[in-house]
DNA sequence: TAGAATTGTGGGTAGCTGTGGGTAATTTTC
DNA sequence: GAAAATTACCCACAGCTACCCACAATTCTA
């Protein structure tokens, strides 16, 4: 199989349900390693999002995390925001994880949400706040963009 | 076998039919190199078509991808626009892969399509689309051309 | 040139996926 | 300690998808 593990690609569209479930698309649970135990950890976003990641991948970022200088007041800030937001949640028989008040809030939920694969990780968006962001981004430098697309794209 | 592996060339005419699915010539499947597990990738392309890349060629574009700092609010949305759109589809016993009702609508698919070899990548146009795109390229700043002209020796 | 193999296209179906809801166990509150 | 609220786990089911087979047209082969 060259398929690789814990990666996800492509965007869609679900439905978070009264008990604060949400299904994760049957391609990326089918996507992750065997020793993830069937479990990932939901977060804060750095955008109005939540992420969630396989567990052994969090694991790594923790890791790292620790690694960091803490006399940077920004590294502080940022491993305190990384950390202290996400919660390990192992899917149901149904193939759904269950995101918490507090992540439901910050993503500003409701029932419609876009679900997209970032590679390493999934983002669960509200479709208005995505359709906002996208168009704060376009105001971004675009010579970055181009740099980033020589560098990348075949 | 002289022809290299990964490598596609040609133009052809197919159908996509109502699930769906579309047929990837059988020269280009024979080019396919074996690790490729019989498997493309399909997202947006530049221009209002889809592209098709073999999973290996797109798996090296994923790995780089991996490799952005997502502290980077340029690099998340560049990671986003890349990734969001792609799926991952093995051809089944008939050849077909299946596309995604987004990309199909993004390249305005009906029933005919044009399906063209462009060295490593296979592009996937409605004819109409290809006709206009093709007329509007004509009107580009010939000295673009020339700009590629000596980076590339045809 | 006749037969064999391959290719492109259509369609059927078993099993999976996404979604809702129920119930017993556990925790919280008074 | 009892009642209320919350949580964890289970079942149901409609719709869809992955996989299979069929077949005509084309290409290959001897």
């Amino acid at each position: 199989m060259t398929i690789s593990k814990n990666t996800f690609t492509g965007e869609y569209s679900y439905s978070l349900d009264a008990k604060g479930r949400i299904n994760i698309p049957a391609k990326f649970r089918q996507s992750l390693s065997k020793n993830n135990d069937n479990t990932f950890v939901v977060t804060r976003g750095l955008d109005a999002c939540i992420w969630v990641y396989p567990i052994i991948i969090w694991q790594k970022i923790e890791t790292e995390l620790k690694n960091l200088s803490a006399l940077s007041a920004i590294n502080r800030s940022f491993i305190r925001n990384a950390v202290r937001y996400a919660a390990i949640t192992p899917y149901d028989k149904q193939g759904r994880i269950l995101l918490t008040p507090s992540l439901i809030q910050y993503a500003k939920l409701e029932k419609e949400a876009i679900i997209i694969g970032m590679v390493n990780k999934i983002e669960i968006w509200n479709p208005k706040t995505l359709y906002e962001t996208d168009k704060q981004n376009l105001k971004l430098d675009p010579s970055t963009f181009e740099d980033l697309a020589e560098k990348i794209i075949l």
